[in-house]
DNA sequence: ATGGTAGCGTTGCTA
């Protein structure tokens, strides 16, 4: 099973870039994060017509959405909210496989890297905390989950462009890398791209829009993650960064990130 | 210390 994480930054606007992604990659299933549109303007015909015959979305006016497309039918959907607000940020899709996958947004925290003065960096900070009780009391080792999306955190000294001109910057604090961290370990869960590419070697997902030549400056950070249960990581085959989608027209800041697992 | 770009949907908010 081919699973590709990708924060589209607009469905809608980047409905052809989908297609391209569909078409060199051949995902089996695709989460989505910030596909900003209603649910009822979801461009489905036009995903279904890529092949995915199963798709569920949770989307709101402007900011924002998550959407899991599959080509394996999808059982159950749910979609959870968190920090008594509906800021549809998460929505997980069950396939039949018995596979859990998760698409997750993750607030981005604004930019003071201080709770107290900054009410988008407590709510990250919350966001996550909730979360992570949640999937403590929830997911278990043996079950078989992929938790995948734009977590707006980048954990290792190797996922940003500068660890040291990073560490104060919200995205990056080891306020928020704690708090990550303790995330994953409630599982404990298998980062899937750290699993091949070791920790030594630089990875990024994400460039500035507002960087100017960015393929060269390379000030990226690794904000988009793939994780799975143990029940899972004997299953995982490759993981891969779609680096050269950040150079297409028109692109989303984000790229793709892709996981094969042998299911 | 600051400002840089992009998307949504119209004017400022979010990232």
């Amino acid at each position: 099973m081919r699973l590709v994480t990708w924060n589209i930054n607009s469905i809608r606007l980047r409905i052809d870039a989908l297609r391209q992604v569909n078409s060199l990659m051949a995902p089996d299933v695709v989460c989505l994060q910030e596909i900003k549109v209603d649910d009822p303007l979801f461009p489905e015909a036009e995903c279904r017509a890529m092949g995915f015959d199963h798709i569920a979305f949770h989307g709101m006016k402007g900011y924002n959405g998550v959407a899991v497309l599959s080509k394996r039918p999808i059982t159950r959907v749910q979609t959870p909210s968190w920090c008594k607000r509906e800021d549809r940020r998460h929505l997980i899709a069950t396939l039949e496989n018995g596979v859990d996958v998760h698409s997750l947004y993750i607030p981005a925290g604004g930019d003071i890297p201080d709770p107290d003065l900054n009410d988008k960096f407590a709510h990250k900070l919350a966001f996550v905390r909730e979360v992570t009780a949640w999937m403590a009391a929830t997911i278990r080792p043996e079950d078989k989950a992929i938790v995948a999306g734009d977590f707006n955190i980048a954990p290792l000294e190797t996922d940003v462009w500068s660890h040291k001109q990073m560490v104060k910057v919200v995205s990056h604090t080891p306020a928020e890398v704690g708090l990550l961290n303790g995330m994953q370990a409630a599982i404990p869960m298998v980062d899937a791209v750290r699993h091949f590419v070791p920790p030594s070697e630089r990875l990024y997902t994400w460039w500035s829009y507002r960087s100017p030549d960015w393929e060269r400056n390379d000030r990226g950070r690794r904000l988009d993650h793939v994780w799975v249960t143990p029940a899972l990581a004997p299953s995982l085959r490759s993981a891969l960064v779609a680096r050269e989608v950040r150079s297409w027209t028109q692109p989303s800041d984000h790229v793709p990130v892709m996981v094969d697992l042998d299911l």
